[in-house]
DNA sequence: GTCTATAAATCGATAGAC
DNA sequence: GTCTATCGATTTATAGAC
């Protein structure tokens, strides 16, 4: 009986092998269409499979969507926590952070935008999504942490919060930024939208014909952000 | 032969209506897909009419989405224009209108996104819709050449600008903010973002179990925008 | 676990009668 | 300017043989 089950796991590894390669191929096709109109078809057909055969692999078309959403913020939150580690201030690891971000973004330009783009009409991303969503803004909480407990920041910068704002700004402060200031969490929090604003505009054309550099005017952005966040200068 | 033209223009009229009545369907159905899987179609069926009647005001699919692209930049240039002329500081005239376009944008999540979210695969906008698109631009840097002109505006309080990022300020401030400071200019150009991103992030679910009162942040943001162009606090 | 075959739809665009 | 009819494609998903 022991036997069999070597059998079994090597069974496993085709099944997971032979996914990762339908993934993959999705994520190719995904270059030439917009996400809502991933098919499940299209990967079999280059993939050389029967469009029923999918159904092994995948239940449903919204299950290969999941997949590779979730195969993308964990991209995503590797770049982004390997930026992190760098040497330095936490002012120059946010900002190896953000350029991070921002490169894999253009590199994978459709992947970020499964991600941060328009939603996928009628698609409702499981709770098994926000693991790997989570990371990367955890990367990014981490630093303002450090940052705060490095005495890098000057929160006194920041003018005080509304009574509502600051309300806003509590839970998130306990869940992941304990003890820092409210004033630098709420920043934190629009920081947050200004990074992925900062870049979808670019990705989507939006600046075209306005700006002709889009390194320097991310550089600038980012250099606003830290002065949002009260970076001393 | 004069009694020709009122048939014409009787006829044109007619013309006119029904392709409003095409472009007001598309509109409705674009709340329930996305613009790339907006059908000539669909739009033909609950319309009553023939798919092939459809060529007769729209060439083909594109000419359709751009015609609801155009409309869209129109009515947020609209009441993004309209809260400009509210009675106030600069400060306050350019909450107004960033409020307004968040407002818009939260009743017409559609069209928001057909202007601001995923491009559309494969459709490039003609130059036709360039001058629809720039109104909200214009009115926003309106603004900031207000605020200016009335003294509301530190620019010392912006550091300088790196020499590539004034190369980049500089063909702006020209072409829209003539004789405003480059490092204004510059901040405008990441404030712009800013803004999107904010409305984008909220209208897409990315802030979904983190921020219970979305009107309270963006408020807040707005106040960040307004301290990031030096406003005198 | 993969295949063929098929159901039941969808679509953009065009041809040609009226 | 609208219609019918059609071309030539697409899709998700299922049934059932092997």
């Amino acid at each position: 009986m022991p036997a069999t089950r070597p059998v079994a796991t090597a069974r496993q590894r085709v099944h997971q092998a032979v996914r990762a390669d339908i993934v993959a191929e999705a994520r190719r096709q995904l270059a030439q269409t917009s996400a809502a109109s991933l098919s499940l078809r299209a990967v079999a057909r280059d993939l050389g499979m029967a469009p029923s055969a999918m159904y092994r692999y995948f239940a449903s078309r919204d299950e290969l969507l999941t997949a590779l959403i979730v195969e993308a913020y964990d991209a995503m939150g590797e770049v982004a926590g390997q930026a992190a580690t760098s040497r330095g201030t936490a002012a120059q690891r946010l900002t190896s952070v953000c350029r991070a971000i921002r490169s894999w973004a253009m590199e994978h330009p459709h992947e970020y935008t499964l991600l941060y783009g328009t939603p996928v009409p009628g698609y409702l991303a499981p709770e098994l999504t926000v693991d790997s969503a989570s990371r990367v803004t955890g990367v990014l909480a981490g630093i303002v942490r450090d940052a705060h407990q490095a005495g890098e920041l000057e929160p006194a910068k920041i003018p005080p919060l509304s009574a509502a704002m600051a309300a806003q700004a509590q839970p998130v402060a306990q869940a992941v930024m304990p003890g820092i200031p409210l004033p630098v969490v709420a920043r934190s929090l629009v920081v947050w939208g200004f990074l992925f604003g900062q870049i979808s505009f670019e990705l989507f054309g939006r600046m075209e014909g306005i700006i002709s550099n889009g390194d320097v005017l991310f550089d600038f952005a980012v250099t606003t952000m830290l002065d949002m966040l009260g970076f001393a200068s």
